[in-house]
DNA sequence: GCCGTTTTCGGCCCGACTGTTTTCAGTCG
């Protein structure tokens, strides 16, 4: 059993202990065992082998015990029999928002809820409101919570399911009878959250393609087996649709069932406008001779083929939106959009100084291996408890460690930048004194409380931070997680005015979870001309490849090299930050 | 369940917020 396994296990066992109400500290001994692996530098197996996994700190006799059975046997008894006392269903609720271990138990005891379905019914019946420590609000809260869960079923987020649709197609391109592939629809657009992951291939062989798909490994369930189209779900409920059609109907179709809707009805539009039909089946010229119509199928090998016969320039699918894109086009005026690749650094990473998995020098190494020309590293500031906040003394001690790696970069044309993801507080006020925030290079200030405020105390609150001379750059705006957590209140133009004046930049925070600030703001902000910064909000080495994700959505945000200062060179980037602590 | 030692058991991580209470428990970050 591999190590990433074995914390899993680990997590899930401290999950199980709070939901049986064991001592609590028993339970987080276990998610500390699980983190104590994760920053493990040491190979396990060997820990194991040689008996020395007893002698890391947080790992003792029980632990030590547990792990090695897991590791060699690949089972573990006392987690099966925990597995077994509790029901399924328990674990789930833990997804509603407000519930946590403890009533999730009381729950279970006094009303035997051993599921969400069971507890919408006994909210329904009113059931809750009556058990002591809850009340009319808190049951009504319930329902709320549970109907947010069901709306967020059956969705993806985007950077979740992008590298499994790529293997897919991968897969599929690997068919002898594929002439062509690609995943269609809102994946291709890059919207931040999809349903479905739409495939389309070309083939003259598609019953020979559509059986090789539905046998794909992974597969659950086979929902539809057709010889044009074919429904199936993976592990983890994905759903994925693949079409095929002959070769000469694949730049339509690709269009097609890359929408949007929206965007497909304007050009479907503009089509008979010109005296054309379109369809997914191609473009077609109708012509008329007294009261006979006929049609011609216009020759379509390429999506470009298909704007350009429309009088159109090519429109990338992420802005396939009906937000203007058509009319730009029409003028030629789409952009070039701006590619990851083009981006020279990044601005908002931990270290394990804070909550990340991976030390500086690790960071830092990850980077320049990537290519990078600079990295940022902005730990938490110290309110941040819950993620191990740097106080003043400890930033320092950061800031002088950077220092000292940066020389062994000095000939490489790498460079780390101080700075720190400081937390703003209630009033708006930062947690750090300038005198401290001076000595850094750069500052991302950031909201991690009092979410509930109303959006007149937040929007004051981020404009009171943007106003602090030495703050940078705002990180995820909104605070939204996807599928998760709604983005609080804000006076979003009013806060990208002020950044406007003041030349704060703002994130396009690139985790998938966050992607926030959301794309549909880029393009007002870029008028405004509001400075995005992508960073990946990195806690270990491999999610600085969130910057790709990030590169992506700007794209969806109508965003060009020049609107994104991280694609400045580092010459440049050490200026700017320089002139903007001395407040020019 | 771990640690550290006042060597055998007590302490283990902080604070805001909410809804329930009438001084606090549960949840979240």
């Amino acid at each position: 059993m591999s190590k990433s396994d074995v914390i899993e296990i680990l997590e899930e066992i401290a999950v199980l202990l709070e939901l049986k109400g064991e001592n609590p500290f028993k339970s987080r001994a276990y998610s500390q065992a699980a983190r104590t692996l994760e920053l493990l530098s040491e190979d396990l197996g060997v820990l194991i082998q040689e008996e020395r996994l007893g002698e890391v700190k947080g790992i003792g006799a029980a632990l030590q015990q547990k792990i090695t059975e897991l590791v060699t046997t690949g089972k573990l008894l006392y987690y099966e029999e925990l597995k077994d006392s509790i029901p399924k269903g328990m674990l789930e609720m833990l997804k509603i928002q407000g519930l946590g271990p403890k009533r999730i138990r009381q729950l279970h005891e006094k009303l035997g809820v051993a599921s969400i379905a069971d507890l919408e019914k006994v909210c329904q019946e009113n059931k809750v409101s009556e058990l002591a420590g809850f009340g009319t609000k808190s049951q009504l809260k319930l329902l709320e919570g549970i109907e947010q869960l069901k709306s967020f079923q059956n969705q993806h987020r985007f950077g979740d399911v992008i590298n499994r649709a790529e293997e897919i197609q991968e897969a599929l391109r690997q068919h002898p009878e594929v002439i062509r592939v690609s995943i269609a629809g809102s994946l291709r657009r890059s919207k931040e959250v999809i349903k479905d992951v739409d495939l389309l291939v070309s083939s003259s062989d598609p019953a020979s393609v559509m059986d090789y798909f539905v046998s794909l490994e992974g597969i659950v369930r086979v929902t539809n087996h057709g010889e044009t189209k074919s429904s199936v779900i993976f592990e983890g409920g994905l759903q994925c649709d693949l079409r095929v059609v002959p070769d000469a109907q694949f730049a339509s179709a690709l269009h097609h069932f890359t929408g949007s809707k929206e965007h497909n009805v304007m050009m479907r539009q503009r089509a008979i406008a010109q005296g054309k039909k379109m369809s997914e089946w191609g473009l077609f010229q109708i012509s008329k001779v007294g009261d006979e119509e006929t049609e011609t199928a216009m020759l379509v090998r390429t999506e470009e083929d298909l704007f350009r016969e429309l009088g159109l320039s090519y429109i990338p699918p992420e802005l396939r939106e009906a937000q203007g894109e058509i009319e730009a086009a029409e003028k030629g005026k789409i952009p070039r959009l701006i590619e990851w690749t083009e981006l020279r650094g990044t601005f908002h990473n931990h270290t394990t100084a804070s909550d990340g998995k991976n030390t500086l020098e690790e960071m830092a190494a990850a980077a320049h291996e990537i290519g990078l020309e600079y990295l940022g590293i902005a730990d938490h500031s110290k309110s941040s408890f819950q993620a191990n906040g740097l106080s003043e003394e400890r930033l320092l001690n950061q800031v002088e460690a950077i220092e000292k790696l940066n020389l062994t970069y000095k000939n490489e044309g790498f460079k780390i930048f101080s700075g720190i993801e400081c937390d703003v507080l209630k009033g708006g006020e930062l947690d750090f004194e300038d005198s401290v925030l001076a000595k850094l290079d750069y500052v991302v200030a950031s909201i991690h409380s009092g979410f509930t405020a109303t959006e007149e105390e937040m929007t004051a609150r981020i404009i009171r931070a943007m106003e602090n001379r030495y703050v940078t750059m705002i990180g995820h705006l909104t605070g939204r997680l996807l599928l998760q957590r709604a983005p609080y209140a804000l006076n979003i133009p009013k806060i990208l005015e002020v950044a406007a004046e003041s030349g704060t930049w703002i994130e396009l925070n690139a985790n998938p979870y966050r992607l926030d600030l959301d794309w549909r703001w880029w393009r007002k902000a870029q008028e405004m001309g509001v400075k995005c910064v992508i960073n990946p909000d990195a806690h270990r080495t491999e999610q600085l490849g969130y910057l790709k994700l990030g590169g992506q959505i700007a794209r969806k945000g109508w965003l060009r090299k020049g609107d994104v200062i991280n694609s400045e060179s580092l010459l440049t980037m050490e200026s700017l930050l320089q002139r903007k602590k001395n407040g020019g």
